[in-house]
DNA sequence: ATCGTTTGCGCAATCGTTTGCAGTTGATTT
DNA sequence: AAATCAACTGCAAACGATTGCGCAAACGAT
């Protein structure tokens, strides 16, 4: 049998002082005199006393809801993002709701919509490979909620996008393929639509010697990489390898090693730094930090909610390889 | 320049009908004939209104909002697990707000403070590992607040719980490995004070011969599983494997496979089925199904809301060996 | 024509906190 | 001593949707 809770008034009869005093006093307004300030805190304190949050965002029109909208949780990077996320929302006691779209326009035209409806005071996005154009958040701006993209984004100069210096990072990684010597590499990219996979080709592709053969596929699996790499080793005896991400390398990595070229091959890309190390110890790779990138991501719709502004800032994190 | 979003009113005097009639409509109610309803609903439609959800949490006490209080979001099964609990929610109109405790009690009791002071609807917990008793979710009793233990759990009257059929799955491995011939099986359990390390590996030798001699070790992440599996292989040609997660399997497949024994070594344990059964391919596994826990939680959690209680059952998922 | 019943809608109170404004007290100034 | 001012505190009106209750019209039965 659920008791019905305290009300600030019940605290303010108790106290007496006028319910305005207690709520004065517990939100540390500089009005209410130290003294009677403690005296309200303490008791609270001592009851658990926590005001009403429906009553309380009711009247301040917010939520301190911060909404997390992602295509999947991807057994790599993503983990970590929403990690970094909550714990540096939950610092300035804002909650993380989490909503998946499945790569599905549709699904995310529908969970924005749910921000919006339910008030969240921002929204981090990252999109959807359907997405094209970022016409479905007219809506959120009109309603004043600030919205940040990370990860996958599109360029726009509505709202800020968070993520790593993905064509300089890639160029990293040809960098490091160019010095090896070898004449020849197999690259496996990520779909076209998303923004990431095309920064990382163009970065990759810009800093690659242009005397490299390279064969190049679009996989998003460790299956669908292990073809192409398998393939590639029987006809070409391919020595280097670029992955785009954990999953393709994972599938690179099977493959090498089921040749038995582990040690004469050289394996790099974009990893997280947890599995794919430990599989392959002569991996290199860009650290794909996904805290480092859930924590900008916060602290960006932080900023915004406090200014109640979108600022169009492109943030890009750099990243080492190792 | 965010407009001011309408309000019950606004459409009522529209509409030439009283605010009252407005909500009813909107919400159904028979009172009102079906004539004005649906012309209080198409408008409302062409509009794109929805009742300032603020307003009307505060009077129906109603926050549609489930909290999943969780460890960490691990590599495997977590993501699936959090996956079919939105999913399921979203079905019913209700938001996934995600907490982490980092295995920290002292996170684990802020959290549920948390949840309770903002007033969620219901909470799904997954215990730190240095949680051994339930008092902290007192709380969540005298506020009314349902509550159901899902994967790391403890034995509780009070509360439901969730999770796989543990002993009876690690019973499976067993008689596998019984079945198989071997004398010798070395076996990495989980933390002891997991209730699911402790029915797996109480229904793992309730199963096993008792003439099979058994190495086990507890490790928690790949690198320990590999150093055991690893020594145990150099000590006793171990050719029998059991694991109790994706980490741990991680660990022993990649011990097995430097020294070349993949072909001849039995190794079987729990997993998501996605990496490591790629990996390799011999894999014997109890399928531990994120998204099907997750959906049951989720189920669970919404039949208690429902009648504002908790139901104290217990739920075993029956899972099978592949 | 009269008297219940239903059907459909509006009135007004309510949820609990916040906050603009006004009032009280005592201290300081003229 | 009157006036000014600061420092606190209380009053009461919001915020916007929901809902118990009451009332009128419409209906059917006697």
């Amino acid at each position: 049998m659920p008791v019905k809770p305290m009300t600030i008034k019940d605290l303010a009869s108790f106290l007496k002082v006028s319910p305005s005093t207690v709520s004065r006093a517990l939100n540390n307004h500089p009005d209410i005199s130290l003294e009677v300030r403690q005296r309200v805190q303490q008791l609270a304190a001592e009851l658990q006393f926590k005001p009403n949050s429906f009553a309380a965002n009711f009247r301040k029109k917010q939520s301190k809801l911060i909404a997390v909208v992602l295509p999947k949780i991807y057994r790599s990077f993503i983990p970590d993002v929403i990690e970094g996320i909550t714990k540096r929302l939950s610092a300035d006691q804002f909650q993380t709701l989490v909503l998946i779209t499945e790569d599905q326009l549709a699904n995310e035209v529908e969970a924005i919509k749910q921000c919006c409806d339910m008030r969240v005071d921002g929204i981090l996005l990252s999109l959807s490979n359907q997405t094209t154009d970022l016409q479905h958040l007219e809506r959120c701006k009109t309603m004043g909620i600030p919205l940040v993209l990370f990860d996958n984004t599109l360029q726009s100069d509505a709202f800020a996008s968070i993520h790593i210096n993905d064509a300089a990072a890639a160029g990293l990684c040809a960098d490091l393929i160019n010095q090896q010597g070898s004449r020849r590499v197999a690259a496996v990219f990520g779909p076209e639509e998303l923004s990431i996979s095309q920064n990382r080709k163009l970065g990759f592709f810009s800093n690659l010697n242009k005397d490299i053969e390279v064969a190049s596929c679009y996989a998003k699996d460790a299956q669908a990489a292990f073809r192409f790499a398998d393939d590639q080793i029987k006809k070409h005896q391919t020595k280097v390898f670029f992955g785009i991400s954990d999953e393709v390398l994972l599938g690179i990595v099977t493959a090498v090693k089921e040749h038995n070229l582990a040690k004469e091959t050289l394996v790099v890309g974009f990893s997280d730094g947890l599995t794919m190390p430990f599989l392959h110890r002569e991996l290199r790779y860009i650290f794909h930090d996904g805290k480092v990138v859930g924590t900008h991501a916060a602290e960006q719709i932080l900023k915004s909610v406090a200014h109640g502004v979108n600022f169009n800032e492109h943030i890009e994190i750099p990243v080492e390889l190792y």
